[in-house]
DNA sequence: TTAGCTGCAAATACTTTGCACTGGG
DNA sequence: CCCAGTGCAAAGTATTTGCAGCTAA
């Protein structure tokens, strides 16, 4: 255990590496897909842990940089693991399937935005995701 | 009240033009930014509507495409008036301020996905907003 | 008149907090 | 050893549901 790869991102982020938060590490690494706490605890199993610490880990991990919160139509929070290549979601509306892909497109939106502000000095951030109908849902 | 814009916006969808209606309605409508349920309440006022009025108001709109869904990051739901150019939202992350865009890249990016896609049939809608700081919180 | 709406009460779901105990380093 | 992290219980919010009475059409 000492040697392994979530431990140490753990650790760097000034975080003991307790068991609770390697299976929580390991179940968004396997995930396709952002996951609702609800499904991180279902993933975990009832004698897993408890949801309550789930809900802490998150908040924890999502300050530290390791987990990203994500926000599909009027869902519930899911959670992934942060990434560098900040990628984006095609999800489709009926069975909830999730492609990721990535697109620089809106840094220069946001570029002409701003140009055009009166009102914004700088932007920092976005949220960008598309909706559709997956293949084997469209039959 | 017979010849009143909102009252037509709302038998047009099906629905009789109550009076809590027409007072959500031109709430969202006074609005510069999408509110959540508690504000709305908050606007209307103690004695105004009940709260449960509101969430069953919300859904029914929002199934009759009146009004429109915003999830602005961890955020509960905010509710706007849906409008011809679907508009983008620029957020302050320090208060919260909101400004309209409108901007196209999304469309493009949705066709390019969407051909690079083995997945994906069609592409039905999008969610894009960006997040700065404001003028005034850049002090 | 009468179905569609609303209000009130209560159930349900989701999230946060307090505190004593445990285990990672 | 000792404090960050966890579990359990309970509180705090948010949202949904059931049903009786009201009202727009």
């Amino acid at each position: 255990m000492k040697g392994d790869v979530f431990t140490e991102k753990i650790r760097r982020v000034g975080f003991r590496a307790t068991k609770q938060r390697l299976s929580f590490i390991s179940i968004l690494a396997k995930a396709k897909r952002p996951l609702l706490i609800q499904e991180i605890v279902n993933e975990i199993g009832p004698r897993g842990m408890d949801q309550v610490t789930i809900y802490r880990m998150v908040d924890a991990f999502k300050k530290a940089g390791l987990v990203r919160e994500v926000n599909l139509r009027g869902d519930r929070s899911r959670y992934e693991l942060e990434d560098e290549h900040d990628h984006h979601h095609l999800v489709c509306i009926n069975c909830d399937r999730v492609e990721d892909f990535i697109d620089r497109a809106h840094e220069q939106v946001g570029q002409r935005v701003l140009a055009r502000s009166k009102t914004f000095k700088k932007i920092t951030g976005h949220s960008f995701d598309l909706y559709g109908v997956c293949n084997t849902c469209a039959r």
